[in-house]
DNA sequence: CCCTTGACTATCT
DNA sequence: GAGATAGCCAAGG
């Protein structure tokens, strides 16, 4: 398999991510050293022989990429509940601080 | 080569 | 806050 430096680079940095915590593309890309490539982070994963995190890596607003209900969503969405983070609706939360925070978001109007 | 596509983001309405 | 728009960069047709 050809495999980059920036594909080294990006493994490198998605293998680090805890058990428990997410990235975002950019953010990926920004550790390894390759700031404008966040569309390119999921193409070096793919390409990836190795069992990479790859279901930690979400977007910028912390939602998984894939359309909602699709067999990779899925996937990913399971994976992360699996380490114990909490997925709503699409979106995922790294902490029960995080978690109550957004639903203290949703449920503020019953707080006065 | 030119054009399209994509597991993205930042910005503007 | 959701939808549209414009940058972004590499790969494939």
């Amino acid at each position: 398999m050809k495999m980059t430096e920036f594909d080294q680079a990006i493994w490198r940095v998605v293998a680090a991510i805890p058990v428990g915590c997410v990235m975002s593309y950019g953010e990926v890309a920004r550790a390894a050293g390759f700031p404008r490539h966040a569309r390119m982070v999921s193409r070096a994963m793919s390409r990836s022989d190795k069992p990479l995190p790859w279901h930690r890596v979400l977007r910028q607003d912390r939602r998984i990429a894939f359309p909602s209900g699709s067999e990779a969503f899925r996937r990913q969405k399971a994976l992360l509940q699996k380490e114990g983070l909490r997925v709503i609706s699409g979106k995922v939360c790294q902490s029960e601080q995080t978690a109550k925070a957004y639903l203290d978001k949703l449920l503020w109007q019953g707080e006065t």
